[in-house]
Parts: C-alpha cells; structure tokens; sequence
DNA sequence: CCTCCCCTCAACCGTTCGGTGGAGGTCTGC
DNA sequence: GCAGACCTCCACCGAACGGTTGAGGGGAGG
C-alpha cells in the first residue's frame, strides 16, 4: 500500500481524489491538508510515501515553496529515511509554477482532469521513485533545455511589467522603482524583444499567457 | 432522497460531489457527464431534480449555454413535470459567466471551495425550489440593480477592448473592425470612464478582473 | 414624435511611448 | 582577470496615444 497525504484547499477535490484513490485498493491516504502549512504540519506524523499536491492553494504559503520545504526535511526530521515524493496537482497546463515546481524537486505533475487510472498509475510511479510528466510540460522542459525560445525576464524587467500591467506610466513606474524613465524604458524594450511584442499591452498579454504575472 | 446530475469535466471533482453529496444520506447521485452535450442527453432518462453544473467545462458548449438549455426543456420533453433545478458550481467568485447564469434561469451558485455541508445544504434548498447565492454574487447582482455602480462596456467597447489586449494598435484595430481610428478612440475613451483607467493596459487589467474578456 | 443610447467620424493638442545608439557600473563564474 | 549578464542612465526622434469638442445617423422605447 502506497500511503498519500492530500494536499488542497477545496475539501471536495480531496474527497474526490481519496475516492478514487482509494478504489485501486493499493493506495491508502494517510492525511489531508487545506494549506501548505498544514501538510508541512502533517508530513512528520503521517509519514506519506507520496504528497500529492495542488499548486493553487490560495492564501497562505504556494505550493512551489510547501514543495521545497517538504523536500528539504532531510533524515533529521523523525526517523523517515527520506523525504516523500511530490506529485503536483494543477488545473492549467500552462503555468509556469509548474516549471518552478519540477525545478524545486518535484517527482512530476499532473493535470486535474486526469482520469482516475492516469491519477492512481502516476501515484504509483512516484512511490517508486519514477517521474512522471504530462506531455505539455515534458516538451517545455526540453524546448527550455535545448534553446531558450523562451526567453527569461530578468527580475527587474518582471517588477516593471507588472506596474505596467496595473497602468502605470513610465514615468510612475520610475518613480515607483526609484530609477529614471530611461531605466524603466530600456527593460520595457528588453521585454518586448523576449516577450515578442512590440508595445506594453501585448507585453502584459503574452507575459499572462505564460503565467509570468 | 434528492436527485442529483453532476456536471464536471474532471473525473476527480465528479467523484469528490459524490463522496461528499452521497455521505449525507439525502442525496441520490443519478448521474455524471463531463460535457454540456452529455448533460442535456442525459437529463431527460435521470430525471434529476437538481443539476449540479460546473461552469467551466473546457470544450463542447459551456456551462451557460447549457443551463439554458435544460431550463428550456418544458414539460414537453419526456414526463418531467419541469425542469430540474440548476446549481452552478465554480471555482472563481469574479467570473462574469456567473451572473449569466443566474440571468438564465440558474438556482444559485456555489463556489469549489464550499464546506461539503454548504454543498449539500444547497442542492437540498435547491431541491425545495429555493435560490441560494454565495455572499459575493448577491451583493454584485444587488448593486447592479441599484446603482450601475459597475457600468457595462457596450459590445462595441468590448470589441475593442479585446483587440487592445492582443497589443493591437488603434490603427490595426480600426482596420480590423472597418471603422476610423477615431471611432476606436472614441470607444477606448467611454471605456477608459466606465473602468476608472486612463490608458489602454489598466483598462485591459481591470477588464480582465472583472471577468469581462 | 422625441429622447436616449450606441456607433460613427473629424480636427487639434500635448503627452507618452517605442526605437536607437550609446555609456558606465556591479556582480558572478570561468 | 575577464566575459557576460544585469541594472542604471542620457539624448534624440517619429509615431502612437489620451483628451477634448463637436457632430451626424440609426434603433429602441416611452
């Protein structure tokens, strides 16, 4: 039996994956938690093989960073051998947190209309030590990989986009950011070129799109 | 014994209803579809008295559409004395698909995060005929008959809109719509009044925080 | 019929943006 | 130590945008 601690803030998606989990009669779902803090809380106790987590986990800490922490308790922590595996659980294919999420040691991801049988094998990969990627993001992963297509905004190019996005002018911005205008025009320039847009509403768009925002 | 259609494009959602709806002892699930198509074939032989219908149900015809539809089957279809109740489920509380819905005939609507008490709290009200409203729609659908306090953008405007999101620039939309680059200002600057914005990318945020696009 | 709203268009103005071509500074990593 | 990325800033230009006023036509509804 593969035990699996439920992590998400909706209590009927947690009743639905326990239900369907626990129908393939070899997984058994030692917890649940609302929050990141809460299965931070409950990992020690429950002793899961396997965390199955929802990025989206509204307030409180994301699930990017509950991901990074639970991977981080090392042997120290009680007497688990090891840290468990972390499944992600996310409703859209094309956010970017997923990425992040991988990147933090996560053991795959998959997307929440999966079919009880894809949820319940790829629950089982991960207890053995597999990963598990659902095509889109195998493919972003290796297109990111192999050339940078798509291009990274610096942390600063980011900040300025997003007063962007709310309506600033450059000139707010500037102030906003304690730099000149020259400053907040020169990394608007840069964004278009690496967002492939040519003026700051397209920016905003296409940087939604990717869940830059 | 209500009974109860679920209408979910996740496998995992629908199951979590059922857990949680049948745990209550006074709901009888009398069928799943994934799709609006799937749901108005099966209304007719499940006879459901409430119809649990997430709004978001990715391709086919949305959640709207078909609470219309089903609200539109009189007593003509079958020996339905009328039509079943529609409960609209959804996980976003600023969607403005929401308030189409109840527009069209919906019961109430109930956000993905409810407590599985609230959840079957609802569909029993619902099952009585009655309307049950999370907190932040009522006040919306209360402010908008009282005072327009959050003006709508005419279908012009939102063309518009829309096609300033995309980064278009006034004169590509002008060409797009066939209409002079000074109707499309025109527009951008009713628009710009009715969001409280001074520029075409706050417009498009507040737009799109708002559910409008 | 007359009013109200929506869509359409024009001309003019000042402001802001987008694009270019620089330049100097810090910091990281090889 | 030096390349490379990042952040900072300047000056200039044409293009686009935001704001204003004014105006005409058509459809819905009282």
């Amino acid at each position: 039996m593969v035990r699996v601690l439920l992590v998400d803030d909706h209590p009927v998606v947690r009743s639905g994956l326990r239900a369907v989990l626990e129908a393939t009669g070899r997984v058994e779902v030692v917890g649940e938690a609302a929050s990141g803090e809460q299965a931070l809380a409950l990992v020690p106790s429950a002793r899961p093989d396997v965390v199955l987590m929802d990025l989206n986990l509204g307030d409180g800490i994301d699930g990017v960073t509950t991901t990074t922490r639970i991977l981080a308790t090392g042997p120290t922590t009680l007497g688990a051998a090891r840290p468990p595996a972390v499944l992600i659980l996310t409703t859209y294919d094309h956010d970017a947190d997923i990425v992040r999420a991988v990147e933090a040691g996560a053991s795959g991801y998959l997307l929440k209309d999966a079919s009880p049988e894809a949820i319940a094998d790829a629950v089982a990969a991960a207890a053995r030590g597999e990963t598990v990627l659902a095509s889109g993001l195998a493919q972003r992963l290796v297109s990111r990989m192999r050339a940078p297509s798509e291009p990274t905004l610096t942390p600063r190019e980011l900040e300025v986009l997003r007063l962007v996005a709310d309506g600033s002018s450059n000139r707010a911005i500037a102030r906003a950011l304690f730099v000149s205008e020259a400053t907040v025009k020169t990394h608007l320039v840069h964004a278009y070129e690496k967002l492939g847009v040519d003026n700051r509403t397209g920016a905003v768009t296409v940087a939604r799109e990717r869940g830059l925002l």
